[in-house]
DNA sequence: TAGATTGTTAATCGATTAACAATC
DNA sequence: TAGATTGTTAATCGATTAACAATC
C-alpha cells in the first residue's frame, strides 16, 4: 500500500493516538499488542485500527498482533518524529508564552529555539531560557536558523500578515491558535480554543433535550 | 426541522465558525449576507451552510440572504452563547495559567471562577485575579459556586482521577488538555496540542513526496 | 493441529455537494 | 417581471465497520 496516496485526515490524527498509546504499552512493559487492545483502550474498532495501519504497510503479525517496541519505531517515522523540529513561536502572549515552557512539546521533539512579538516592551522579557525577540528579528533569526515550524499565538487581525511573512521565510508548517482561517499553501493546524468552548456549550445544552 | 435529533459533530463545530465569521461581518457593517459569501470567507460550500443551518430552523430570506444580526442572534441562542459560562481550571501550569488570562474566553462568555492544583506550593499564589486553591477546596467551592464547565490542565497520569471528581461533583462539561481518553458520560471536548504537532510533522514530510 | 489475529475486501454508514423548485 | 438566493431532496463521495481468507 506503502504509496504516496492521500491519507485521510482523520487517519493522520489517530496514527498520533496510536503512538502514544503504544508508548503508554511499552511503559507497562508490554511486548505484543492486539489491534483488539488498542482499541479498546482507545474507544474506537480494531479494524479501524488495522485499516489505518495499512496505509502504510504490514507491520502485525498473523494470530499475535504487533510486536509494541517495533511498531512505536514504525510510527515514529511515518509521522514524522524520528527527527527534532525546530519551533518559533509569534506572538509571547499568554498562550504562546505557556507553549515556550510547555513541557509536552520538548518530550516530542519538537524544540522551541525563538519567541517573537511586535510589542516591544515585551521584547528583551526572558520566557523559560528564550529571550522574547522583536518581529522585525525574525527575518535575521531566520537566516542564521532552520526553522520547520511556526506557532501563531497572535491576535486574530495580525495572523495573516504574519502568515505571509513566514510563508516567504520558507518555514514548512504552522500551528494555529488564532481564530481565523488563514490562506496559505502551507500546512496548517488549527488549534481553536475558544470553538471548542463554543462546541462543549452547544453538547451541553443538548444533554438535557435527550 | 428544529427536533432534538442527533446533529452531526462537524456541523456543531461549523456552527461555532459561522457565528465568528457573522460578528466579523457585523463589525464590517453588513447587513445581508448570501451563504455563498460565507463560504467563500470560510473556504466551504455555499449547500453546506445551508444544510447546517436547516437542521436548526430557516433563517434566510430567498433571494436576499440572511439578516446578520438576526441570524448572529439565533446562533448564539443554539449554540448556548447567549449566556455565561462559569468555569475552572483544574491545573495551574502552563496551560492552566494561560487560560487564565487569555481574553478570548472571557469575551465569549466564559467566566473563569476559580483555579484549582494539587501542588501545596502554588497554593495561594495569584493568577491574573484568581488565587490558586489546592484542589481538596473543590468540594467546598462547589457548594458555594455553580460550576458548569471544568478544563482539565492536569498531566496524563491524573486527569482520569480528576475527571471523575468532577462528575460527582455535578460538572456538565469538560475541555481536555491531557492526553488521555477520559472514560465519563458527560460531554468531553479534547484540545490536544501535542498531537496537533504531531500531525502537523506528518503533513510537512507528506508535502515533499507530492 | 487448533486458536488467534492479521490484512484486505466488500458492505454499510454518514457527511458533503449538486441541483432545483419555491419564493423573496 | 427578472434575478437572486434560499431550503431541501437526491446523488455523490468518503470514511467506518463487518466479515473472512490467509497465516502465525
Amino acid at each position: 500500500m506503502k504509496e504516496d496516496q492521500k491519507i485521510p485526515n482523520p487517519v493522520v490524527r489517530r496514527l498520533g493516538l496510536y503512538y502514544r498509546c503504544l508508548n503508554k504499552l511499552y511503559d507497562e512493559g508490554i511486548e505484543y499488542v492486539a489491534s483488539k487492545d488498542i482499541a479498546s483502550r482507545l474507544g474506537i474498532k480494531s479494524s479501524q485500527i488495522r485499516k489505518d495501519l495499512s496505509y502504510f504497510g504490514e507491520f502485525g503479525k498473523r494470530g499475535v498482533g504487533y510486536n509494541v517496541e517495533n511498531l512505536i519505531k514504525k510510527l515514529e517515522t511515518i509521522i514524522g518524529v524520528d527527527k527534532n523540529w525546530n519551533v518559533i513561536i509569534i506572538g509571547a502572549g499568554n498562550i504562546g508564552s505557556a507553549l515556550v515552557n510547555y513541557p509536552g512539546l520538548k518530550k516530542e521533539k519538537f524544540n522551541i529555539i525563538g519567541v517573537f512579538d511586535a510589542d516591544r516592551s515585551k521584547v528583551g522579557k526572558k520566557i523559560g531560557k528564550l529571550t522574547i525577540q522583536h518581529i522585525s528579528q525574525l527575518h535575521e533569526f531566520a537566516k542564521k536558523n532552520i526553522i520547520e515550524i511556526a506557532v501563531i499565538a497572535v491576535p486574530e487581525n495580525a495572523a495573516q500578515m504574519v502568515t505571509e511573512e513566514l510563508e516567504k521565510l520558507g518555514i514548512k508548517g504552522i500551528v494555529n491558535f488564532a481564530p481565523v482561517k488563514l490562506r496559505t499553501n502551507i500546512p496548517v493546524e488549527e488549534v481553536d480554543i475558544t470553538l471548542s468552548f463554543k462546541t462543549l456549550a452547544f453538547k451541553i445544552g443538548r444533554e438535557g433535550s435527550r
